[in-house]
DNA sequence: GGCTCATACTGTAACGTTACAGTTGGATTG
DNA sequence: CAATCCAACTGTAACGTTACAGTATGAGCC
């Protein structure tokens, strides 16, 4: 640029006084700023900044220096407002749900992911006595949100079914079967359940339980079918636990879970679809007299270190939350991007079934 | 309003076309498209939404009617450029950790009290090797939200004097000891320690140790003074256990634990300052060879469900996350709203000390 | 009949950004 | 040497909202 057009700029700013230089004292920096402290455009300034490729390279340099100086960070409302782009993630979460810390772990992974993006997360509550429609019909509608992460997936989602319709980012945490191709994360409860079978019976149990999750959500089958073909491959037999579900309130699952050990013939191994399932499995067979490790098998989902601190040997695969996060916070964002759904989409298979917690019987006795 | 003015409206709307009328097919309803709907000004429009004076409730009924039918919601980047006003709260939370489901309870109660307002949660990750104040300074810098909650207060927390000297409204999970009158919400750990103390004298047990928080922390100081306190009152003997800390992974707080119980004269009673922490210990009890109930005690907090879970005898008080989320949440809405900051400080007193779980030794065989 | 006054409305400008359609000045071309 | 082209910049308008400073209308008053 030539310098007499700068200093003309400069002349006719100064005129202008403080008050529309953009640099009045504590306020937040703008495109303004710059673009006075510079000389330059405002329009040259937004483009320099993005790397256009009609801005010289000088020019880019100065413009760069300028914004890291005076600490320039682009204003939310107006990107969102111009460009229709949030810049936010909203993340759905069943606020009823007390179970253990996985929640967190998901949120951590999410965050994680997105820290060195521009992304924003939000949370978007659903009570479990509302449709959980209403909040995925909120987000689409107000567009707050440039995609957005549900998990409690059905085979049939309607939330899947609006997202797709409405074209809108998004990425699920868990399956459907509707046919439709979509950006999803999965533990593999099958392969979880079939494992687990086969760890039970290698350990000599016959007599099986499983602590499934509510048949409404797609893992059940996915669950119930690992189990159900473990059984035939070890010959094992299946010992109907059908009254409780890993959804249920910690509470609940025990008392259905003494009702099952109290059976003329319990069972001696039971899969457990969930970490906090087994705090109340064992609970329960405490209470019963029966000794874990001894009379019956627990396998479990090692989600929350907690499981580790388990006294008696429980055997578990670890399910990694923080690393379902991470996944779907990198799914969305593809998907915003507009990446083909079948690239984004994650299956997590579990690692061996292994014994955690401590023997069960001490052998150091204290002083 | 005259007829014949609407008229004149309509007519010079309708010659502007479908474009300029804000009625475009899909697109999100505006105030342009009310006022074109109304015949209206769009500054009416506004206006009337907001029950200003200046407008004729006749205008102000037919405007709402309107709004509703077409499903008006307003654009949150427009109002946030005009106005400044985010109407988001952010919730600073520390995802390294992975105590229990604290965290999910906190965002639920947060939620909750957020439903029915216009405020948004977004959630601003900090990771322990970061600076705590980073998260602060960037969104009171980029103006990212209306208010703000942290948690982890220390006695002379530089965040607290940062966020009170730019006039920013905040709440805090914790108290400080600076002198500066803020929001805040806290559980009373004093009267926890205290009760747990002389909850555990009236057992019979003498020789107590205390599990605390790191000393960093304020709730420090409260509850080992109101552990102190109780020695005095009950005439109980401390045994020094300052190696662990709730806040430590769970691995390392059972590994200082089992030194603890490993000493020639081990406690036969604990002070556990979290829920998670209790895992932990009883792990550790467990295998000395100590049984909980009879040769020790263990107080802590009912902080989660599954502490309900524990099958020897555990004592334990509420400890309620959820509601301190949704005290919170009042608070920073209070602040936002300019509230005095000493009408926004509450403290939860924790109710007696209960006994939870079952009773240690089965009294019922299993078949 | 002119005056004031209150009521009920209005248009304009601005918040900060970016898409778009220029504009400028110099170099390259036929 | 004019025509063309390119690189590097520019201003204007618009996103949806609200603050502000009006304006039109009719009522009430002297």
């Amino acid at each position: 640029m030539s310098a007499r057009r700068k200093v003309d700029m400069m002349a006719k700013q100064e005129s202008d006084g403080t008050q529309r230089s953009g640099l009045a004292d504590g306020a937040r920096p703008t495109l303004k700023t710059i673009a006075f402290m510079t000389g330059l455009g405002v329009t040259t300034v937004s483009r320099a900044l993005k790397d256009a490729p009609d801005i010289g390279e000088e020019t880019k340099k100065r413009v760069k220096l300028i914004a890291r100086q005076v600490g320039y960070r682009p204003n939310r409302a107006g990107v969102r407002l111009r460009t229709g782009k949030t810049n936010v993630i909203s993340l759905v979460l069943n606020t009823d749900e007390q179970l253990m810390g996985f929640i967190s772990d998901i949120i951590s992974g999410v965050s994680e992911e997105l820290a060195d993006s521009p992304y924003h997360l939000i949370l978007t509550p659903v009570s479990g006595h509302n449709d959980p429609m209403d909040p995925v019909r909120y987000v689409v509608e107000t567009q707050s949100a440039d995609g957005i992460i549900i998990s409690q997936i059905e085979p049939n989602d309607a939330r899947v079914r609006y997202l797709v319709e409405h074209g809108f980012p998004f990425a699920t945490h868990g399956r459907t079967h509707m046919g439709i191709e979509h950006p999803w994360h999965d533990f593999d409860n099958h392969a979880f359940a079939r494992q687990a079978v086969h760890a039970l019976a290698k350990a000599g149990r016959r007599r099986l339980a499983l602590l499934a999750p509510t048949p409404r959500l797609t893992y059940y089958r996915h669950m119930s079918d690992g189990f159900a073909e473990g059984l035939i491959e070890t010959d094992a037999a299946e010992l109907p636990f059908r009254d409780a579900w890993v959804d249920m309130p910690i509470e609940e699952i025990k008392a259905q879970a003494l009702k099952l050990m109290r059976r003329p013939t319990p069972p001696d191994g039971i899969v457990c679809g969930s970490g906090a399932g087994a705090f109340a499995l064992v609970s329960a067979l405490e209470e019963c007299g029966l000794r874990l490790g001894e009379d019956i098998d627990i396998v479990t989902k090692q989600s929350s270190r907690l499981v580790q601190m388990f006294r008696p040997r429980l055997l578990a695969v670890n399910e990694d939350f923080r690393r379902a996060g991470r996944e779907l916070a990198k799914a969305v964002k593809a998907s915003i991007a507009g990446a083909d759904p079948t690239t984004l989409q994650t299956l997590y298979v579990p690692e061996t079934v292994e014994r955690v917690g401590q023997p069960p019987r001490p052998e150091f006795q204290g002083p």
